[in-house]
RNA sequence: GGGGUCGUGGUGUAGCUGGUCUAACACGCUGGCCUGUCACGCCGGAGACCACGGGUUCAAAUCCCGUCGAUCCCGCCA
């Protein structure tokens, strides 16, 4: 077989469908041994040995194999080549048992798709990168190719991908929700104003009006696209644009429906990632974490009590658990139920967002909660008012107008259920699993007070 | 918004109790050698007026001030 772009696009139109079909990628070596194929990718490595002899790294979405040039001309044909060049190559599939993998590729020609001349910002194809993030992020482009960087997304494509499926099981609808809005209500958090054909308009802060109106349409529904938020923070765990993944579903008894229902979220996307992606949890040397079939839960002040007793430290009375809070009861949820995930309920109902729903027995407390992922919070969720009159009164007590939220308001005017929901933060989940210092590692090009580029 | 730390070739670091610094090491780049390398190895080379501006001093990468940039913590949140 004579396989080359060249002769396929001379004479016919090329379709995808074709290419696919003749390329043999780098991890599908072993059913070509023997066999003259194709394949193309980046020079991940080049190992020039003397004037007889190259060993050349190709990476390609599957992996990486090894070529080995001998012949002359094959050599001259990449001379002055560095690393990241784009190469076809048609060569002769050996099984090796020398090589990585057991198979190699010889007797190589090369169709130089497209030369690189230049040395690289930093080098890539080392097992560890030798960047600090802000060099990194500068160069990210480059920089995600390395094999260590593309399974933090691999991985955050099978988070994603095990939150959708499991939703999909239990019968919610995925939906897309507008990310311009014209009114900045919701919670503190600061909002982004945009231009909008002379008028002001914001970047959502997140769908939580969207997703509840939308419950009033599916009762059970989701979505997975970025929130804005324009608070000016500078930490390792803070974006000002991030990817939430939103649920919210009707016909619950409380929170604690909606608890359940994250556990078996929770659960669904470990399973995924261990059926999909055991190759990058290996490369990532990632600690799988401990979920145990139910996840301990602690009530608000009982978990600031227990931190009083046992760190000395009294925040009772206080409205939120500071990082440190967290921490501490991260550890004791692992010591003591062996569990990576520990649920605080009953968050202070002044804290909370104006749609929070009380809890009935005790309602300076919410019927809310966050779930710790090792000693940082990775869910927010809870219970919603879901009566007309009862968001009135809230609106009035948080000092907002019915005139600010009067499309929102329109659902519960005629028939909203019982409901609640939650958000996981994709790149939280992503930086916890995998032992990420910064969250910025887990965004591709990361948002942050001081970074609008690339 | 408040506070801390840092800024040295393309990259990551050492030097920083001032003077043998004409700035060292590793990766990368580059010339040479090696026909089984895979974080290859060996010999050589290029590449930094030490973020910028000012000051102290006989002398500043090194000490002081300012500017800019980066980074971390707190607040806030996911």
């Amino acid at each position: 077989m004579r396989a080359g772009p060249g002769r396929l696009s001379r004479e016919r139109p090329l379709s995808y469908m074709e290419v696919d079909m003749e390329r043999v990628l780098s991890s599908e070596l072993s059913s070509h041994a023997g066999e003259r194929i194709m394949m193309a990718g980046w020079m991940h490595r080049i190992r020039r040995l003397g004037s007889g002899m190259v060993f050349v790294h190709l990476r390609d979405r599957g992996g990486i194999c090894q070529i080995v040039v001998e012949a002359p001309e094959a050599i001259a044909s990449i001379d002055g080549l560095l690393v990241e060049s784009v190469i076809q190559i048609e060569g002769t599939v050996v099984a090796e048992p020398q090589a990585v993998g057991g198979y190699e590729v010889h007797d190589p020609v090369f169709t130089i798709l497209s030369p690189v001349v230049e040395a690289l910002p930093f080098p890539i194809n080392k097992p560890v990168i030798n960047a600090h993030l802000d060099t990194f992020l500068d160069h990210a482009m480059v920089g995600l190719r390395a094999p260590s960087k593309q399974a933090i997304f691999k991985l955050s494509a099978g988070v994603q991908h095990g939150f959708r499926s499991t939703l999909d099981a239990k019968g919610f609808t995925e939906i897309a929700t507008p990310k311009l809005t014209g009114s900045a209500t919701e919670s503190g958090a600061t909002v982004f104003p945009v231009e909008y054909f002379g008028k002001k308009a914001y970047l959502a802060q997140s769908p939580q009006q969207y997703k509840q109106m939308m419950v009033g349409v599916f009762e059970r529904v989701y979505e997975v696209a970025p929130v804005f938020r324009a608070e000016p923070h500078q930490t390792v765990r803070h974006l000002n644009e991030y990817v939430s993944m939103d649920a919210e579903m009707g016909f619950i008894n409380d929170h604690t429906t909606v608890m359940t229902v994250l556990t078996d979220v929770i659960h669904g996307i470990l399973e995924y990632l261990s059926e999909h992606h055991a190759k990058e949890l290996e490369l990532l040397h990632v600690e799988m974490p401990l979920a145990p079939a139910t996840f301990p839960h602690i009530y608000f002040p009982d978990a600031q009590q227990w931190i009083f007793e046992h760190h000395g430290e009294d925040c009772r009375g206080e409205p939120d658990l500071a990082p440190q809070h967290e921490k501490w009861l991260g550890e004791w949820a692992k010591e003591t139920y062996q569990s990576d995930f520990v649920f605080v309920t009953g968050y202070p109902m002044v804290k909370r967002p104006f749609y929070t729903a009380p809890n009935p027995d005790d309602p300076k407390y919410s019927n809310s909660f966050d779930l710790l992922f090792r000693g940082t919070e990775l869910v927010t969720g809870g219970q919603r008012l879901n009566k007309f009159d009862d968001y009135a009164r809230a609106l009035e007590s948080h000092g907002m107008t019915q005139e600010a939220v009067a499309g929102y308001l329109e659902a519960f005017r005629f028939g909203m259920p019982p409901h609640g929901g939650f958000a996981i933060g994709l790149e939280r989940f992503i930086m916890q699993l995998t032992g990420l210092t910064n969250l910025r590692e887990a965004a591709l090009f990361p948002r942050d007070m001081e970074r609008l580029q690339p």
